[in-house]
DNA sequence: CGGTTTTGACCAGCGC
DNA sequence: GCGCTGGTCAAAACCG
């Protein structure tokens, strides 16, 4: 299963870092409000406020006034908003879904991955956008630790952040 | 036959 | 302390 093959598959619509964040300061201003301008996330559980992009251009939002100081510390957390009919996006890596749940704040269930790989103990949550049915929010939390025949082509994007590890 | 998915149960954190 | 909610486990079913 390679939905890249499929010619609708946006990149990512929307890109969060959790904690850790990067200073990207200058959202506002680039948005450049192609197709769907900014969406806020405000109802969402998380209480991000959000920033997109389009297309290629991958913006990071950074939450810090949060109390978030558990088990977070080291785990770096990617939220991607997908546009796709598929919610099975194959970013490379191995995942194992464990788990499905139906979540207060969206109608849609969230599905559970963990990836399969030994040692390495990535998880990635699914689901669909509740305002949107045909976005896919995947939420990555926590960093691989092997390669994937991905990565030299998503080697442009760094999402692992040098001071989170 | 081995790995993956499914699905309900179980558990932990949080708010009241 | 209790109930709600999100996250995980694990056994059985499923599939190549």
């Amino acid at each position: 299963m390679t939905p890249y093959s499929s010619s609708e598959f946006i990149l990512s619509d929307y890109l969060m870092l959790d904690d850790n964040c990067v200073d990207h300061h200058q959202e506002s201003d680039q948005s450049q409000s192609t197709e769907s301008s900014s969406v806020t996330f405000n109802d969402a559980s998380h209480g991000f406020d959000g920033a997109i992009s389009s297309n290629n251009n991958m913006l990071v939002k950074c939450k810090n006034g949060n109390k978030r100081n558990k088990t977070e510390l080291e785990r770096p957390r990617v939220t991607f908003r997908t546009r796709s009919e598929l919610e099975i996006m194959d970013d490379g890596y191995k995942w194992r879904k464990y788990g499905k749940k139906a979540v207060k704040n969206s109608p849609n269930l969230r599905n559970y991955y963990k990836c399969s790989s030994e040692g390495c103990s990535v998880k990635k949550r699914v689901e669909r956008d509740r305002d949107d049915s045909s976005y896919v929010i995947t939420t990555y939390d926590g960093v691989h630790n092997h390669e994937s025949p991905f990565t030299s082509h998503y080697s442009q994007i760094s999402f692992v952040q040098p001071d989170a590890a």
